[in-house]
DNA sequence: CAGGGTTATTCTCAGCTTGAGTTATTCTTA
DNA sequence: TAAGAATAACTCAAGCTGAGAATAACCCTG
């Protein structure tokens, strides 16, 4: 942190060239059974037309986890009861010089979960607002270095699933196994085995707690009425969902 | 990110009251069989006289890892190859409006795992620095948000210890497992079993790979010379390292 | 309304990993 | 030379995992 004697010495930052910070949110949610990322076009250059991720300046006298729920709650018109639904977690901070041609801006990156959400209502101000199914990331023009960021929040997501009990911040207040089990196989782009999945959801301490209550139906294709739980109060999970390990992660 | 309809709608973070990045390293190594972190003593208010972590402004041009090493560097004297050899992470970002009675100042930790290092130089500069045993951290008096930035750098090393090789970043470039096992049980606080340790890492593949040769002698009190190893090639462990699973920090 | 296809939930079972304890062996120190 | 200490290897029971299969409930079509 700031050292006395730099301070002292010439490093003043009032003598630097100014800088900023901002924080960018990287938004996911399942919708139609497919990972996908909140994601506003920008209609000024730099990148004028590509996508960005909704992000902004840091206000004078505003945390940064406050930050970051102003402008998810702005792009996506949520509030009260269901923004508090929604999960927010520092991801990381990316500050290369060159990042944003304009000026030297530092930005702050978060990650939100939350379950299915309804179509982004593009803000008031302006600039199309669009959930972008993670599968179509590869095709889309992405500003600044927003693809990284959001490989990383990607990565994130992917890891807190296995020791953390996050996957309940995609479905709704109950939920199903399968409900659940769709959430893994959806964020770790593999389908698992459902008897196994099963024993362990329910065997890991905290992770859900039943209901009693059931579906009021069995699924649109048959099955019978599955069993209603609510998110349990674990913080980790022990032991935890590994995923499957594959060799090309490892080495 | 930048969103342009605000840049232009007065947001524009020129007009604000200026803001400053700085990079703050929380430095652990292990000396005399205790984790040890690096402080420096500051030598004026805020804070004077109490201590802090190594750091400073991030320059123009300087991205964040390079302002982060600079820093670790002038106040470890390290460079060159033992300089290359230790580990640098990204830590988390730190920016709550008060946390610097001067100004608003965003700080972006990182964290450095070393290898037993010397007494630091103290810089050229001034201030006393030195490395301060981790049990010895609640009676220190830290300034600023630091005794938050190093739990949560701690918390990290103790995780990443879990399924990456972080650990043979703790030893010189040869080892043996027993001096692995001490890192793993300095960093998690707790003893472990010798004979099961040792059947794990062998088998973790990637972990550790062996050098064919043994240590000159015996250990200090006895014992037969043990096997020397260095780091393998993995880059995350599967199966991972777990630590006992402990009620408290579960829920 | 019967039959086929689907899905939730429960079992089985072999293979692997884990925790705890033991043993053989090699070295250092007294 | 004897005692103590540490490495490395082994044993064994308990628990967990992956894979497959059985059971039963439920939807849809014909």
């Amino acid at each position: 942190m700031v050292n006395e004697q730099e301070f002292l010495a010439g490093y003043d930052p009032r003598a630097y060239p100014a800088v900023a910070v901002t924080v960018d949110v990287v938004a996911l949610t399942i919708r139609d059974n497919e990972l996908q990322v909140l994601l506003i076009q920008r209609a000024a250059p730099p990148f004028a037309g590509f996508w960005a991720l909704p992000g902004g300046f840091v206000r004078p006298e505003e945390d940064l986890g406050a930050a970051a729920r102003r402008e998810f709650a702005e792009e996506t018109g949520l509030g009260g009861e269901p923004l508090r639904r929604v999960h927010f977690e520092q991801l990381a901070s990316y500050g290369t010089p060159d990042r944003d041609p304009r000026m030297r801006i530092f930005s702050i990156a978060y990650l939100a979960f939350a379950p299915d959400l309804p179509e982004p209502t593009a803000g008031s101000d302006a600039g199309a607002a669009e959930w972008l199914p993670l599968t179509a990331m590869p095709t889309r023009e992405l500003a600044f270095d927003h693809r990284q960021i959001i490989e990383d929040g990607l990565e994130r997501a992917r890891s807190k699933l296995e020791y953390t009990p996050l996957a309940t911040r995609f479905v709704g207040e109950e939920f199903t196994i399968a409900d659940l089990r769709a959430v893994y196989e959806t964020v770790w782009g593999h389908p698992l085995h459902a008897g196994n999945f099963h024993r362990k959801v329910l065997s890991v301490p905290g992770l859900v707690e039943g209901t009693g209550a059931t579906t009021e139906h069995g699924g649109p294709r048959g099955g019978p009425r599955a069993r209603l739980y609510r998110a349990g109060d674990a913080r980790l999970l022990h032991p935890a969902l590994l995923r499957p390990a594959r060799e090309e992660n490892v080495r």
